[in-house]
DNA sequence: TGACATCTGTCACTTAGTGACATACATCAT
DNA sequence: ATGATGTATGTCACTAAGTGACAGATGTCA
């Protein structure tokens, strides 16, 4: 049983209090509530109350980031993607942390505010992805190549992200696990600027 | 002479406040004081005191969108850059709003708050990037990979924006304009994921 | 002129967010 | 054990960000 990040528990609660009466009908005090702690420390855990979703965001989006670090060389991307992509390489709190945020995703055009948590977490996976990036080419993750195709490729996710969620929640659209891996798997190779989505010299 | 926005107008000031003091030491009412406008119109203005500088950053890169919009269908994006980019093309207006956005931009690792704003105007240049490439590929702009196309090409300008703004700001660097020009028309081509670079049927 | 809409200021008020200090608990050298 | 140090949390007073409600100014149009 490993303690887990406080601030991702913090982040649960704030998000399923925003996803049930938004974020302005939900006070610093009521998230202090929902998570078993005093105001000022949920202040000592985020600059801002829309910043209590962000750890969510990141959670799932470095969770994707770890997938691909375990990325082996010799298997292209869209066989990789439909190896090991999917509700069944995922533990229930991670199902349950996606769901959150895919509903949360799909607010985002109502919510401003929660639109600054999601970019920075894209941010913080931008980063992430780099190092991955780096250490699959034998390359340094502050490379100008490096960074630029970790943000091109995290900015396709993004996408994808964006538009399954949004059809999924608003329109109850349903999609087949393969057909999110093939549209993640094609996005990501035409963004990605380095030659990383086919097999590559060990 | 035409009435700006006033929200540009209030940008303007707050960007150099931030600069001058920082985000925490600058109030709401330093910003509205120097606007010469009430603390009340402020917020009625902009939602949050960071989101004072969000138009200042969208100005500069919707007339970077704008730029694109008057792209020639038979020109490459190499001989465009260098023929419609660069200080000899933007009033002075335009080159002040710049320097403010290039040094924001370069303290956005010290000022986590504002990277939301800056993060934000990408998002909105993201969707007038996706307009222009519509109508250059006649394709509609809420298509799926018209906006995936958009958003990595965004992605590559924001990378190049902020190593570039960083690396003059806080090293000293000088780059000459072709410089600037071929590393931007490098990056927009490798991440473009439709064939928009290259001179395109009419 | 008057009805209506839009923008702005004033001012009281709520709530997000901080500073200062006290308490609890773990670690570790003695 | 004992005490020194560091880190995490709570309490509470306080500052400043942000809102609601109302009033005055201006512009437009019938």
């Amino acid at each position: 049983m490993e303690d887990e990040d406080p601030r991702l528990a913090v982040s649960r609660h704030a998000a399923r209090l925003f996803l049930e009466h938004g974020v302005a009908g939900t006070s610093g005090d009521d998230i202090a509530a929902a998570a078993g702690l005093s105001k000022r420390t949920v202040w000592r855990y985020f600059r801002t109350k829309e910043n209590c979703v962000e750890p969510l965001f990141s959670a799932t989006a470095l969770r994707f980031a770890a997938t691909l670090r375990r990325w082996p060389r010799n298997m292209s991307i869209e066989d990789y993607f439909q190896a090991c992509l999917g509700p069944d390489h995922a533990t229930p709190e991670e199902l349950s942390d996606g769901l959150l945020a895919v509903r949360l995703i799909a607010r985002l055009p109502d919510e401003p505010a929660l639109r600054a948590a999601w970019l920075m977490s894209c941010q913080i996976s931008e980063e992430a992805l780099a190092k991955v990036i780096g250490e699959r080419l034998h390359r340094s993750a502050e490379d100008f190549e490096v960074r630029l195709c970790a943000a091109t490729v995290i900015a396709a996710v993004r996408v994808v992200d964006e538009t399954v969620s949004t059809a999924a929640i608003k329109h109850g659209q349903k999609f087949t696990l393969e057909e999110i891996n093939s549209m993640l798997a094609r996005s990501v190779r035409a963004a990605s600027t380095l030659p990383i989505s086919d097999p590559v010299g060990s």
